[in-house]
DNA sequence: TGATTTTCTTAATCTACATTAAGATGATTT
DNA sequence: AAATCATCTTAATGTAGATTAAGAAAATCA
């Protein structure tokens, strides 16, 4: 039986019967993933995505100077991948790790390209929450442009209530485009 | 006959037959758009997308101080609407206009969701444009964590060379994300 | 439990970029 | 062609946020 989780998310979008459910259950993999542990590491190709049931997944890159940035958080009900490694089937950019303990789904590419064959209306799945995802990055775009750096913290905290206490501020500065140092700073102003 | 710049377009992901392209034709409408004229204002609701056919669009946001930020610009063979809106049909909070005069095909939601029943295959030809929309958003996402302002002046010259030279360096600066006059320093530095 | 490593804070100094202002160039309109 | 309006440039000054450094607190490990 597929998680409940991914049920709800598909059942947003589509309506699934029980044969499909079964089906596209036999082209994911369930797998535990402890925290710090890799998902994809950069420079390899990203053969699979993940759906995330439980814990939460990050994915960032490494600039020249060492120091890393974080593009994605994936807390429970997200999917996460190198889109561009995953589509094209190039080198990735970028690192996949687990910052919790985490419970997830794993789709492969070839596995997904199957299920838009067995089940056409995955298609429209992933069309409407990769919609969502473009709607989501294209606002965290806007934000980087209109936004103060203590504004993007103070959107953060009521966008991702529940990462604020289950992992380390010093990732939220990475994602919000801040050190460490200064979110310490800013937080002492006012909280 | 759909204009071939279109067709090319599908054709890249999907294969159409005659009859599909015709019944697509029936959903679209041709129309010359004049430099400075609008397509989306602020507080409406999207009702449709631009498919763009020669010339340039863009969308932006303007901020509580009353300055513009670009979110995307929109060239030749590019999609362009305020996504947001046109998925939950709330109001916008982006201006589309023309930056130069243009020829466009508009597809109205109402349309788009005809289409997806009458030519199921488009559902996989905009699950693919949106997913490739993502990783281009993303990746500006990184760039303006990892690059210098002038690192992403030099990207945007390469990623948008058809620009440069036919439209203001004004708007270039607010894409990037500087100010006009900034960028006219980072210019004459070394150029 | 104590020892080690990681994260957080504070503070001084530095810098990339913003702001303001004014003149120069270029485009658009009449 | 002149007049108007938008764009681009240069330069002086201001500031949000970076960097560096060092100690405190918290988490992880032996």
């Amino acid at each position: 039986m597929l998680n409940k989780i991914l049920i709800d998310s598909f059942s947003k979008h589509i309506h699934l019967d029980i044969n499909e459910e079964e089906i596209i259950e036999q082209h994911l993999v369930y797998k535990k993933i402890k925290k710090r542990q890799y998902f994809l590491h950069e420079h390899q190709t990203a053969q699979n995505s993940a759906f995330v049931i439980s814990g939460c997944l990050r994915s960032y890159s490494i600039d020249e100077n060492g120091s890393e940035h974080i593009l994605q958080f994936a807390p429970e009900k997200w999917w996460i991948t190198d889109m561009h490694s995953f589509i094209s089937q190039g080198a990735s950019r970028l690192n996949i790790d687990a910052l919790l303990d985490s419970e997830i789904y794993i789709l492969s590419r070839e596995h997904q390209n199957k299920l838009f064959d067995l089940v056409p209306k995955l298609e429209r799945y992933f069309r409407i929450i990769t919609e969502k995802a473009l709607v989501s990055s294209r606002q965290r775009v806007l934000d980087t442009l209109e936004l103060t750096a203590k504004e993007r913290y103070t959107k953060f905290c009521n966008v991702y209530p529940g990462l604020i206490n289950s992992i380390p501020q010093k990732l939220i500065a990475s994602y919000i485009g801040v050190t460490p140092e200064f979110l310490s700073k800013l937080r002492a102003e006012q909280f």
